[in-house]
RNA sequence: GGCCCGUUCGUCUAUCGGUUAGGACGUCAGGUUUUCAACCUGAAAAGAGGGGUUCGACUCCCCUACGGGCUGCCA
């Protein structure tokens, strides 16, 4: 049997670093099986789903070279649905309540504050044709329920192990709405039935659902795929994740020069027994990819890990792989390689390029402490005539020790913030052929 | 409130009754480098707390604390 996995966002909102985690898992196991990864829309709930959220989904997810083998949305299936509701209603899966959203509301504070679970009694299910025939007289709209079996649901779980739910302590799940849109957890699980799925990672937010899930699909007369839930992210001080996910929106992270495998190196080893390293593939990922090394403990995620990696990732670039973003900055062709070969061990990501070309064509500001203005004064007068080389350098400060005196990092360090703004930066004999302008000393 | 899961260096984790509690990232210190980075060497750094069981507990059991999840006509 062929692998299948999917990842299903919902297309309501930028997709983020946990989704990452969600969708790069099963895309992994997929590619390590040779198997099909499907990208699933779900896109049941018509008012809040914008194709717009559709769109960048499928651009991050390009972004990471993430590509999917087959790409399905909800809002295509609805006749499918419809025809397997019709089926489990005839199986008696199925049964019609009334109960207002209200009512239910206050069902569930009673039995709260008797401390007891606040699991839906099933007041509806014993409801006669006459009684539900009133209640619609009345203008009470139906939705439906799947009648779960009374048993302890039990599944290996990929990465929590033996997982056993007892259904009694779970409400009869709601599948399909008064207004007729059908829910999630129904569409999902025929989905998955239909489309073959074989393995499900996802959040350990789903845990219950998924105890119902096998449910519907047993009833289906489906066969269950494997699943694993996976720890949800907190954030760097273990705090919810939710109230930063604005900043941990992939698109927010690319705005950011975060570079792809650098956030894929990290998601794909987070919260695992194997240590976070570069990849320089997918590849090197899927080789390396082992879904029972996660923990199950919640994992704390600092999207300042990102920037160390992307660093590391950037520095290893070879020169044609930038040469058309530094052509973009304005560098003139025939500087372009060495303008590469200076600047790059010196950023974190491709858009501090910016900084530096500005730098060297405008002149920095420069940078004298008070004891070196005399001496930086004198040095600056004493700069050779252009055209300079990488010769420059060691002309230019042997000229000044031999007309100061001054020696070692005292010598350097002071010309180098004077020309740069900065203390630190590249090779000063390289930035020197660079360095179009020099500003003088403001007096 | 109820139910479920979790808690080992700063971080991610290894250990599946007997270990100097290991590794990776980060940090710090030396070395090298005219600076930074990189690299090399080294160091500091952990079993949430309390009870059991046992010759012996990070490991098994219970309690507490803390964290997370679920408890929707959301996904």
């Amino acid at each position: 049997m062929t692998t299948v996995t999917r990842f299903a966002p919902s297309p309501t909102g930028y997709i983020h670093v946990g989704n990452l985690r969600t969708a790069l898992m099963n895309y992994l196991i997929a590619r390590k099986a040779g198997g099909q990864f499907i990208l699933r829309l779900d896109d049941t709930d018509q008012e809040r789903s914008k194709q717009e959220y559709a769109d960048a989904i499928m651009r991050d997810l390009e972004w990471l070279g993430l590509a999917w083998d087959r790409l399905e949305r909800q809002s295509a299936r609805l006749d499918r649905y419809r025809e397997e509701a019709g089926a489990l209603k005839a199986k008696g899966r199925f049964y019609e309540c009334f109960e207002s959203p209200a009512e239910l509301d206050l069902k569930r504070k009673k039995l709260r504050n008797m401390g007891r679970p606040p699991v839906y009694d099933r007041t509806s299910l014993t409801l006669s044709v006459e009684e539900k025939a009133k209640l619609r007289a009345e203008g009470r709209e139906g939705y439906w329920r799947f009648l779960l079996d009374q048993e302890r649901i039990e599944w290996p779980d990929g990465i929590i192990g033996p997982v056993s739910i007892d259904a009694a302590s779970v409400s009869d799940p709601v599948l399909i709405r008064a207004d007729g849109q059908v829910l999630y957890t129904f569409a999902s699980s025929v989905d998955d039935i239909d489309m073959g799925v074989t393995h499900i990672v996802r959040g350990a937010d789903h845990v219950t659902n998924t105890a119902t899930q096998i449910q519907i699909m047993r009833a289906m007369g489906g066969a269950p795929p494997a699943f694993a839930h996976h720890s949800l992210l907190t954030g760097a001080q273990g705090e919810e994740l939710s109230k930063r996910l604005g900043t941990l929106s992939l698109r927010d992270l690319r705005a950011r020069g975060v570079e792809p495998m650098a956030l894929l190196s990290l998601m794909a080893r987070l919260g695992s027994s194997r240590p976070v390293v570069l990849a320089s593939s997918l590849e090197e990922l899927i080789e390396g990819f082992e879904l029972g090394s996660f923990g199950t403990a919640p994992t704390k995620f600092d999207a300042e890990d990102l920037f160390p990696l992307t660093r590391s990732l950037v520095q290893g670039m070879p020169f044609d792989m930038v040469a058309a973003r530094i052509a973009a900055l304005g560098v003139p062709a025939e500087k372009a390689e060495i303008f590469w070969r200076v600047a790059k061990d010196n950023i974190t990501v491709l858009d501090d390029l910016a900084g530096w070309w500005s730098l060297f064509r405008d002149g920095a500001e420069p940078m004298v402490e008070d004891e070196d203005r005399d001496f930086v004064t004198q040095a600056l007068a004493l700069l050779p005539p252009r055209p300079w080389t990488t010769a420059t350098w060691g002309e230019w400060t042997a000229t000044v020790k031999a007309a100061t005196g001054r020696k070692g990092k005292g010598l350097f360090m002071p010309l180098r913030k004077a020309l740069t703004g900065r203390a630190h930066g590249p090779e000063m004999a390289d930035v020197m052929p660079l360095l179009e302008q020099v500003r003088g000393l403001c007096p």
